[in-house]
DNA sequence: GAATTATTTCGATGATCATCGAATTGATTC
DNA sequence: GAATCAATTCGATGATCATCGAAATAATTC
């Protein structure tokens, strides 16, 4: 999950708490002369600290009845390693990849999983046919009067959807033979070109 | 300014626009695909990719109705030249300095600039004196009785205060023949110790 | 221990913003 | 050119949050 990742953006992401940490950056200071520097009352500056605080980036030191507070450097530097290609992979770990797909599946099957028509637009297409193609078991071979017995399950005109899932090398045929079987699968991305 | 800083991770600090980041870092979508992804509605979808568009952060490309949005890695990578020291220092481009002295000063005069009195802390007893100080013109020297005509005008124990000019460094003392005189000026940062 | 001082917490308020649905725009297909 | 489709814009709504003042805490000084 990205709580964290998004927690560290949003306490950055205020106009005033991004000049706490300009002037941290320079020297420490107390809440009541932050207060002064950027004309806001101290229980202000005292919230934007305890945000900044939550996500590691400042912190405090008592002293006398003041609290100063001072930048920890190692957050910052953390910054310049973000982005990483497990930071982005890391952004998407609750994102649901195939729900696209569902969404356009859903959209085109009656309630009983018929079809209704064939998606005229090709990652549509392509979506549907992923979602027939699973009625076909990996590395049995069927003889074409088989296919159309799966196909009509589906949709009328098997010709046509034989047709659109050879096209897509979703279903291999031996030309001689006649014969038909599911391809092996591709770890298709649905990229758009 | 800090505001285009602040537009930056204004723009990162939304959960879905980081899953978006996520997203087109492993390939390209639509605002559709996008929508069904994150169980949003185009019309929210295209609101984000407006605001990660404005700070650069992703561009569209035209495809037949489509706009397929892609990553700008380029503005990624400014990410991890963050936090440089230029970056830090722009942001209290537009901070006063000198306001938490001023509001101390101001705490501790009396409408006709006199002294209420001298401060007990520190910090603050450093800044009156520095507003006091300014009385006393650079280079010149002065015996004992013109330091007490000019001290009179802030407060009526000269004594006091001239002991706390002394001891804070500002105001130098040449022991032998009884003169003052205004010490250097020193790039006094208000660090708190 | 009483008074002072800085900070934090709390509750309220106003502004910002994510989200949605409806309407509009822009582009494509037939 | 009419119909279709994706995207954007617009207006409204509810949630989040920056800000403040007041009250509560914590620490220090006398």
């Amino acid at each position: 999950m990205s709580a964290e990742l998004v927690a560290f953006f949003k306490a950055l992401a205020d106009s005033n708490r991004l000049k706490i940490v300009g002037l941290l950056a320079q020297q420490t200071y107390s809440v009541e002369q932050l207060a002064a520097l950027l004309n806001l009352r101290p229980s202000t500056v005292s919230h934007h600290l305890a945000r900044l605080s939550e996500v590691g980036l400042v912190s405090a030191r008592a002293d006398s009845y003041y609290n100063v507070y001072q930048l920890e450097e190692a957050a910052l530097r953390k910054t310049n390693l973000l982005f990483s290609q497990e930071d982005l992979a890391s952004m998407i770990n609750d994102v649901d990849l195939d729900a696209y797909d569902r969404q356009v599946v859903g959209n085109f099957t009656n309630p009983d999983g018929t079809l209704k028509s064939l998606p005229a637009q090709r990652k549509k297409l392509e979506a549907v046919l992923h979602y027939v193609i699973t009625a076909f078991k990996p590395g049995k071979h069927y003889n074409e009067e088989q296919v159309n017995k799966i196909l009509v399950r589906y949709y009328d005109d098997t010709a046509s959807l034989r047709r659109e899932l050879v096209g897509f090398k979703l279903l291999q045929r031996d030309s001689r033979g006649g014969e038909y079987w599911r391809a092996a699968e591709v770890d298709n991305l649905g990229d758009i070109e």
